[in-house]
DNA sequence: ACAGCAGTTGACGTGCACGTAAGCTCGACG
DNA sequence: CGTCGAGCTTACGTGCACGTCAACTGCTGT
């Protein structure tokens, strides 16, 4: 059941992506999952960067910056330049991260009241009709 | 200067985008500048949506979706029916908006425990080219 | 032995968000 | 009067993130 590894198809269910995806990503090197013979066995790193993956994707972030924040979560073997550069490079993913949160922030603000205004105007059109003009 | 309306050369310049991209929008009715002749005057309320839209692209909602979103921020003549569907749509934006907020100040903590440990590699390894294995 | 199914590799197709080049129009200016 | 630049339309091209289809391989059960 907890297996330590998964086939593609187990995947696919656990993360609600395709087969297509996830060879996609491999193409990208954003997987590396293992080979036991021609097939693909996904391990809990895989799991754990799909993840992160899934999650880069719905802050807007393109498969190449992702695979360089990949980079960044499972160092472990670079060099040191290789690892200073990258940790620039999170740095400055980390502002974006932080100004577009910020923004978020705002935006949420302005259409919440937004929305106060909407329902009023909801509020005050019931049962009459013609309201307009 | 401080005109009610803009070029399209001035709205470039403004928000540093494309008139390509601008007349893209308008093909897509999320802009609607007046026309004197044949050339785009693109007014305050241009302005505004555009901010909008940009914004919009940041958190990573397509066009379609951001031009959605405008009907709510501009309504002003919608009929009741369709002003409480626009509330709704729009209670769900802000649901989504605030998941995705939540989810950026997680990742953006685990992004800063990520850096503060990467940063510790990079000074360990300062002098010694050859820490490795 | 053979069907069936999961999985694989190309290769081409698709939707989105524009970029880019061609050719037209129109008012301003020397 | 020509031409110059700003802007316009039409149309094809591009990069990304996959979808789709065809043709294979390799177990698995009967």
């Amino acid at each position: 059941m907890t297996e330590t590894t998964m086939t593609i198809r187990e995947m696919c269910e656990a993360f609600e992506v395709t087969p297509r995806t996830l060879r996609f990503y491999e193409s990208k090197e954003l997987l590396a999952p293992i080979r036991q013979g021609q097939k693909r066995l996904f391990t809990k790193r895989d799991r754990a960067r799909l993840k992160l993956i899934l999650r880069g994707k719905r802050f807007g972030f393109s498969l190449e910056e992702i695979r360089q924040l990949l980079d960044l979560y499972y160092v472990g073997d670079q060099q040191h330049t290789q690892l200073k550069r990258t940790v620039e490079i999170a740095r400055e993913r980390l502002s974006d991260m932080e100004r577009q949160r910020d923004e978020l922030t705002t935006a949420i603000e302005e259409l919440k009241e937004q929305l106060n205004w909407g329902e009023k105007m909801v509020a005050a059109s019931q049962g009459e009709q013609k309201a307009a003009e």
